[in-house]
DNA sequence: GATTAATCGAGACGGTACGTCATGTCTTAGC
DNA sequence: GCTAAGACATGACGTACCGTCTCGATTAATC
């Protein structure tokens, strides 16, 4: 996370901001996590293990919540691992694999609750789930594009849908804990939603569409 | 919700459990519920606006999450629609529909919360899990088994998979909002998961399962 | 839940107050008394030393000023030593000498700032005031009634003025600290008020000092 | 008060100290005082309001007390009414009016209690209860002297012992409240202390009262 | 009917964290 | 070199709930 400075005409007038104890605050909040989780994540204990005072503290960020979003956000790699060297549904089996396993574990937790316990409506929140998701779905959808371009998915479909399909799921089972995050369900996933995708299939099979009018 | 009641051999010697106080709690939650989200679930303003003391509070729920999980499980029906006259298909669009109308509302949120929140762990938050989506996901789950009993849908299908997409879907467009929960993305979602598994496809189509090897 | 009956006595309801908490906090109020003087007692601090919760301390003080005058009202013996066996202008000279001991001190500059910093309008400032200064000046007061009754003192004087111009100047002297609050002091402030007043004096105006040699 | 400047013989170096900095600020704490009395009076508050630098505060006072006292001294007229032309006596009793004029006022309780807060040590501390008590004081004792010397009063009395006297009352009134600050109060003041120190007194113990007609 | 014991309301308790305020120090850029 | 602006560590403020702990009162089953 970055703080937005405000690139007015007017220069720095005061002391300039301490990029020390912004990180500082920021690493102590991401070990906090680690231990104990979001509910450890206090202003008090951030604080205290930075080394910083608490007014600091809500000077750059509203409450507990926000902090716990930057320091998840300024720890994890935002950067896409960019296999375009891959064949685009290749590429997107290992990124969902990449994801799930990031997921699963400890951090991955912290990141759903946080998005189910945030306010949904405020700018750090959407970057937030920007950034941990909603990238990530671009990405997706990205290949999936990709793959319909190559002619490997027929062209015909709603690719915002497939992609909420695919993460939705993986989100779903996190959520819920019915069943594992594994690399096999991964490839479930994909290989059960490609199907109805494939190229191969749509040259076969006709009409398309019938079936929702007499279930 | 009902508390369960130590059904011993020896009768009860004290004064009863006031089901008056009970039902006065719940209710209140509820109100605070609907009134200020789940951090507006205290104990404190529970008890004050039951007109109970706290250690009433504390003696049938561990904290406030489990009072609230309570109201809502208390308020919600857990009965299912059960339209057993319409075709299995048919019947899975209705209960979907269903489910998106009550999620999108502000309950829907406070279930999404407390569910992301919960422990994962605890028994309460198990059967918070299964009264709001797992009986849900099994009713699908049973649609889906009855519409490839009846020829609707290929046999050769995981269907634990299938209602996972579907559901998962909903929920991920709840919790990332980047969409409408609409009956139009239900309609979607159906359409375009089933036509995968439609036994159309499957007579006109071979041979499955390549895809994920060359993609 | 139940009928609420007419509470007839005013009974106790919920759990007692702690006199152990209460005596702590007011014996940690002392002890940072001493210590640090006025500006030491913070809320926090006593809360620390007497290990009690802060809550508790504004259950019962509105702040921190209202728990050391609490704290030094507690302390401090506001019987009066009442030597009825001496003589009336005799007994008030000890008293003086008792009092500008007891106000040379490190207590008696505190409570002078407190009564001076008190808002003068609040029931405890009026009761804290009454406990220090103005017992002992009913008691002064007592005094000169007493030797004007014994023809010691004229009985056209207004007593009231009288006790206020003997306390006055002591308290003045302890503000200012222009001079000391020595027992001499105390004995030219008696002997110069009380030669106006003396009985002696009005007949005979002589000899000069006499008076509190035999009053 | 003003702030002595170093005279020295090099001529200033970088930018010349603002005056109007210096006098926003006394004014900006004037108005806080009189607002909000002495609590309202924050260093930060003050900044704001004149306009000015924290830092520029600490270089010339060293806390908000200080600056408070500055204020107040920077306000209050120290030039005294200095009637020359009256008797000695007289001119007395004008003086205390007047200062017990000011003092009823909220001004008033503002310094008594600066004067009760005060760390007594400080040389500022010093300065400030000499510009609003003792050089009155000082004033009154020269009044004393000329009665004295003009053969109205004793000559014989410890005239210090008789302006605390006097003073003294005064103060005890304003601090503790149980009596009004009235014009009344004064010439009560004076005569009872005086007719124990009037000449006439001494000679003749008659008649009472006549003192305070012709001083 | 009297006893007994579980439960009730009320509310004080020791705590923890909250978010705010003011302190006094410091580090800039501007005049 | 002095100013304004303002970020900083510190620490107390007063509040909100937490979960625990007495209390006296209530209420039924048991004696």
């Amino acid at each position: 996370m970055t703080v937005k400075l405000p690139d007015s005409p007017l220069r720095q007038r005061g002391r300039p901001r301490s990029m020390d104890a912004h990180a500082a605050i920021l690493k102590a909040a991401r070990q906090l996590l680690e231990d104990g989780g979001l509910p450890a994540v206090t202003m008090e204990a951030v604080a205290a293990r930075a080394g910083v005072g608490k007014p600091t503290l809500y000077r750059w960020w509203p409450d507990r919540h926000a902090v716990a979003m930057a320091a998840l956000m300024d720890q994890s790699d935002p950067s896409l691992p960019a296999n375009k060297a891959q064949a685009p549904l290749q590429a997107l089996r290992s990124q969902l694999e990449a994801v799930s396993e990031l997921f699963s574990g400890k951090m991955g937790r912290n990141v759903a609750t946080m998005i189910a316990t945030a306010d949904a409506g405020t700018e750090l929140s959407k970057s937030f789930r920007n950034h941990f998701v909603m990238t990530r779905r671009a990405e997706g959808l990205d290949f999936l594009a990709q793959a319909v371009a190559q002619g490997h998915i027929r062209s015909d479909l709603d690719l915002d849908l497939a992609v909420d399909l695919i993460y939705g799921a993986l989100f779903f089972r996190l959520l819920m804990g019915h069943a594992p995050l594994s690399a096999t369900f991964v490839r479930q996933v994909l290989s059960d939603v490609l199907e109805g995708f494939a190229t191969k299939y749509v040259e076969a099979a006709k009409p398309r569409g019938a079936l929702k009018k007499s279930p």
